[in-house]
DNA sequence: CCCCGTCTTTGCGCTAGCGCAAATAAACAC
DNA sequence: GTGTTTATTTGCGCTAGCGCAAAGACGGGG
């Protein structure tokens, strides 16, 4: 994928940056593109380039000694992913990332990236708007998985999802997720039995549609009342 | 407490401050001393400051909306916190910040420090290597949450609570820690009673010693043993 | 030294959620 | 269209961990 410097504005990060910088990004930067199951890294790798995500889905996941996996948060074109090794040279990456679909990323070096922010405050902003964001919204999915019963997660899970991807359908009402319940389970620490469960009751009660790795919420407000515990 | 700029400087994140620079800082900063039990300041509340701490002790803790609170972490003197404010104009706290004890910390104006920000890349740098082992760390602990028995959960805490702050006792062999049950349990999702019957099996079997608010680890690899779920 | 508040322990019963197993359904390859 | 692979559903039994309740144990204040 050919990539321009009007696209590479539309990354958050890079909003602020001169027509000069994104050259001068473009410039140190490769593609790479990685098929559907293939991985753009592994956790632990060291972390040589950060990436800009051009076509397709990557999953950011976490795995533990035993293999278990926990899915940290997928990413959609024209955002940044494997951007904490940009900040410490011989960082490596806190988690692995893995191509849901085809896809292309633009890989920065992190060398270099690393030099532009001495003297490119905007840059530095613009990475720790990104980080900061991350940790609050990790805060708060550690707080709910210490806290909030099975149910409320998965509805919380599925109204961040929706805002964080989305497709509203035009004539259908309803949003659209393109989840399987493996998946879901994933994001809270949960069993895809137990999703199962979970979908098939809400099916029955009009709150969402399901198919096979897909969810549509029909009645969103459904979904927050679950998730505010108000259910039970 | 009167602070120096050599004490400034034990701060992480101000590591490679100028002397010019750490004076600055403290004309921009105000002292406050909170008494054990209160609040430097509260989830929700707009982040006008930043802190360091000078003397004490701080749990930072989120709160669900029903009151139900997770313990994040616990700040020792010339820690910073309260710090993702610094990042943007209007941000608010996503903590709650309690004094353990009576405790006082350096309050620098918000606002001041994104000005240096501008023009102090070292400052970012710093900022972000704190924000990045956040990220890491609540990741990590996530990940802990979502997969692994409340035992092992359990027993990583208390060996990163050894890493984080852990007195070694002279004459004694052990690292003691001031925790009490409830806190342990905040910290890993559990609660005061699982927490109560672990700790009693574990002194059972001479891995700890226990007291009230008082934990003292006597052998380490029975707890990295029990972290990596080599035991049942 | 005694009182009181707080922290801790432990017995007991319960249930949310796990996880196997087997059936079914949907998509895909040829 | 057929066979195969992969995702999903659901019944069933089980147990880890919750949480009440009541009884200790500790420590500080007066």
């Amino acid at each position: 994928m050919k990539v321009s410097p009007a696209d590479l504005r539309k990354v958050v990060v890079f909003e602020k940056a001169t027509d000069d910088d994104l050259q001068l990004i473009l410039q140190n930067s490769i593609d790479r593109s990685i098929e559907e199951g293939g991985f753009f890294f592994f956790q632990g790798d060291v972390a040589e380039h950060l990436y800009v995500l051009t076509s397709g889905q990557v999953k950011l996941t976490q795995s533990n000694p035993t293999g278990q996996l926990v899915n940290l948060r997928t990413i959609y074109p024209w955002q940044m992913f494997g951007a904490l090794g940009a900040v410490r040279a011989e960082a490596v990456y806190p988690a692995n990332a893995e191509a849901l679909e085809d896809s292309s990323a633009l890989a920065i070096k992190s060398n270099f990236l690393r030099s532009m922010l001495e003297t490119r405050p905007y840059l530095s902003f613009g990475l720790m708007n990104l980080m900061t964001s991350y940790i609050q919204e990790m805060q708060e999915r550690y707080r709910e998985l210490a806290t909030e019963r099975v149910e409320q997660r998965v509805a919380n899970a599925l109204i961040r999802l929706a805002g964080q991807s989305g497709v509203r359908a035009e004539k259908e009402a309803g949003i659209e997720l393109s989840f399987s319940r493996q998946d879901v389970a994933e994001m809270t620490g949960t069993t895809l039995y137990t999703i199962s469960r979970l979908l098939s009751e809400w099916e029955r009660q009009g709150i969402i549609a399901t198919g096979r790795e897909k969810i549509r919420i029909l009645k969103p407000h459904g979904l927050v009342r679950i998730a505010e515990g108000l259910e039970k």
